[in-house]
DNA sequence: GACATTATATAGGAGTCCTATTATATTTCC
DNA sequence: GGAAATATAATAGGACTCCTATATAATGTC
């Protein structure tokens, strides 16, 4: 990577971290109505989209980006709310498996108003939220492979997906799970559904897409 | 906005929230060498950008995100570190500037090792990275209007700034302080010799340069 | 000059978040 | 089958974040 690359890089960094900055205010207004913190209410969410499985400490630790003990921290904390239950895991006696509970499940489905950064992404319109979902996806992707980031849900890991299987380009991907075609814009980054795709078909998969997404690419 | 929308919308915000994640973690990485948290590292960051008049507390609280008595806390554990010094402010007695000193300099500018951020960044391609520096603009510019993050200095909202000033595509902007062209991946979000715009030209210069970054979007 | 406003500090308290350690349970591998 | 290595979570201890509410002091406003 070149200087000026290294720049550019630096800057988007500290772009992204503005952006962030942003969000973290908001998870203030948008938690405390609950009676929460941004912690709490973010491993709220969470367990929320992994029903009725659960999901261990560790796994909780590592999506919300925190130690596990201080995950156990907090889920001890939305325990004596009576949001989330643990209870032993069938699979392992050492592990524990944290679920929401009734009272949890109505909590988080008090939906907030619209955000200033949902409203900001708004006003990007309709174009330029789909380029910006596929260079999530990219990085989210990016991000998943060096480890940085829990393993998430997203259509291009998934082995029901099949990238360029149809040839209209408004819906070009194929989801063999509800056996329809998928446009860019529907891709998922955290669906129920996924099945977790052997090494071979991931990497198969994801060459064949990112060829789709530089396509796209302007300014070539 | 539509349901369609407002769906790509709400997923987007998902997926920078992941990737804030990954930052968050990062934070700890970078700010632990140092002796510090991810919150005064933040503070710490911005103040040695804003050599050498400093910021008071107030403004340090907006661009970090938290409550007023949470920069006093993070500026205190800062002071008694010896890395920043509070000093009046000469234009209001009330107010307190808060500037970097010599060994917070030096601490800050321990550069680190390039992130899992921006190697992910990175992976994505010079192309990208531009458009991306695009959108990350035109994202920050909304949540600026919005007043959902401090003011910033953008070249964008600069007085020295002229969108399309030259026929070139590879360079169509001007900086009129460097007396310069400039390229879109040159375009800055945090310029030193940044002069707010009085407003009509804002708003002059913003439309003008949407439409250069409405030309570059794909999938019309 | 009195009143509202603004900038910061202080008080009080819940909770985050870390590292290090401990108690259990599982896996490995001789 | 049993010891050693490994994995999961809880606990302990401590610095600090982060909030709301309030106090103090300086500044604008009429």
């Amino acid at each position: 990577m070149n200087d000026q690359d290294q720049a550019l890089v630096r800057k988007l960094r500290d772009g992204l971290d503005r952006i962030a900055t942003a969000m973290k205010s908001e998870q203030w207004s948008t938690a405390e109505p609950l009676g929460l913190n941004p912690a709490q209410a973010g491993i709220l969410q969470v367990l929320v989209s992994r029903q009725p499985d659960g999901l261990r400490i560790k796994d909780i630790a590592r999506h919300v980006g925190v130690s596990q003990p201080s995950a156990t921290d907090s889920v001890s904390a939305l325990s004596r709310k009576g949001l989330v239950e643990k209870m032993p895991d069938p699979d392992d006696a050492r592990a524990t498996r944290v679920k929401p509970t009734d009272a949890g499940m109505k909590a988080a489905s008090r939906t907030p108003t619209t955000t200033p950064v949902e409203h900001a992404l708004a006003s990007l319109g309709d174009e330029s939220l789909e380029t910006l979902l596929t260079l999530t996806i990219r990085i989210i992707r990016a991000l998943q492979i060096a480890g940085a980031i829990a393993p998430q849900r997203l259509c291009v890991t998934c082995a029901h997906f099949r990238p360029h299987a149809h040839p209209d380009p408004s819906a070009p991907h194929h989801c063999g799970f509800v056996d329809a075609p998928l446009a860019d814009r529907m891709l998922r980054l955290d669906c129920g559904d996924h099945e977790t795709a052997d090494q071979p078909l991931q990497t198969q998969n994801w060459t064949l897409f990112l060829g789709s997404t530089a396509a796209i690419q302007p300014n070539r």
